[in-house]
DNA sequence: AATACGTGGAC
DNA sequence: TGTCCAAGTAT
């Protein structure tokens, strides 16, 4: 352990802190679902589920998730397929892939007890660091540090770290410290009352110290650089990518699909087919038909621009110009699945493309409002 | 170590 | 409108 941090450490008063962080915790928890009770499969899917995204959004994905695949023995036996739909618009979509296969191997070789040991647990698909911490100490009340951006915040503040929390290697300072300063009467709500103090009082722009129940604790408020930490370097921001997308039907009302790779970006969920336009843009209606031809076989003739649609991840935005088609010849159509407008409900999109369909149906649905004026 | 991997909400 | 995220993991 590094020297500044065992100075702090020195005039830290543990007992005190776990106290005064645990009572605040009884008091003022919130009644979230994945609190009804410790049961490791529940806990590991909130888990996964709150990687990189909000509580908020989380809620109702999770309670339907859990309606749908209860047990690991449900998730283990579904159709990775549906699956995935459960999962739709949740993003970083590798992580349910990721679970199922881990769920799966759970089932098959542990007999379907979720592990309770450090390395059993961190072998399965997914289970990074902090999530392996998590459902030890939340699950099975294991002193293990679970160690997120809330975790690294409070303790950059607590004890005024000026590591950058963005570097890979900052996270073993944090983890050293909660070995520490863990309670190890109650493991599992000293972990998850530090991340509730990051999420409610401890918060990245204006951290409310002034109502704060560790406050007399805290190095950085009595420093007053609560404002400054934690150091947290940029990144690099999302390069532009222009995209044609068609959505491509028949005279049946059928729409033509495509699945995308089983790895990268949005891995195994499905897609109107699209190009990325690398051309002249003058003549993208052009590179986009002879697209279609040599990818799909497919000829039609191709409307204009029926709307843009920007897509933004963390990496890379997507200017998404739509257009529609009519398939000349529907046997032709390589690499392509039909699904009439029933099915498509069954198959998992990524959030730009279930906008793209949305445009259709709007278009279509102005197409016949025009066509008809409601009767008086 | 640095980059790929989604999305919607807050300021 | 732009910027920064939010309970990270895999490669």
């Amino acid at each position: 352990m590094v020297d500044y941090v065992k100075e702090k450490l020195k005039t830290f008063n543990i007992y005190e802190f776990q106290q005064d962080l645990l009572d605040w915790y009884d008091k003022e928890k919130r009644d979230l679902p994945w609190r009804q009770d410790q049961d490791p499969y529940k806990v590991w899917v909130s888990e996964i589920m709150l990687q990189q995204t909000r509580v908020d959004t989380v809620i109702p994905y999770f309670h339907h998730f859990i309606e749908k695949f209860p047990t690991i023995k449900a998730l283990a036996e579904a159709e990775e397929e549906e699956v995935l739909k459960a999962w739709e618009g949740l993003g970083y979509y590798s992580r349910v892939r990721n679970l199922q296969a881990a769920v799966r191997e759970v089932h098959e070789s542990y007999s379907g007890i979720v592990p309770d040991t450090p390395d059993t647990l961190g072998s399965l698909k997914g289970v990074g660091p902090y999530t392996k911490g998590a459902i030890l100490s939340i699950a099975y009340n294991i002193p293990e540090p679970a160690v997120d951006g809330n975790v690294m915040r409070v303790v950059s503040r607590l004890f005024s770290i000026w590591d950058d929390i963005a570097k890979p290697k900052s996270r073993k300072i944090f983890e050293e410290i909660i070995y520490k300063i863990i309670s190890k009467e109650n493991p599992s709500d000293f972990n998850q009352s530090l991340m509730e103090l990051g999420a409610i009082i401890c918060t990245p722009a204006s951290p409310a110290c002034l109502i704060c129940p560790v406050q007399e604790h805290c190095s950085a408020f009595e420093e007053g650089v609560e404002r400054e930490l934690p150091v947290k370097s940029k990144k690099k921001k999302p390069l532009p990518k222009q995209i044609s997308a068609v959505v491509l039907t028949d005279d049946e009302d059928n729409y033509y699909i495509h699945k995308r790779p089983a790895s990268g970006l949005l891995a195994n969920l499905w897609e109107f087919p699209n190009f990325e336009m690398l051309g002249d843009f003058r003549s993208y209606r052009e590179l986009l038909t002879e697209a279609m031809k040599e990818e799909y076989g497919v000829t039609m003739e191709l409307s204009d621009i029926k709307g843009t649609i920007p897509h933004v991840f963390s990496h890379l935005i997507w200017n998404i110009s739509v257009y529609f088609a009519k398939v000349e010849d529907s046997s032709n159509t390589k690499g392509l699945i039909k699904v009439n407008k029933t099915e498509i409900q069954r198959y998992a999109f990524p959030v730009s493309h279930q906008k793209i369909m949305q445009l259709y149906k709007d278009n279509q649905a102005c197409h016949q409002g025009c066509q008809a004026p409601k009767q008086e």
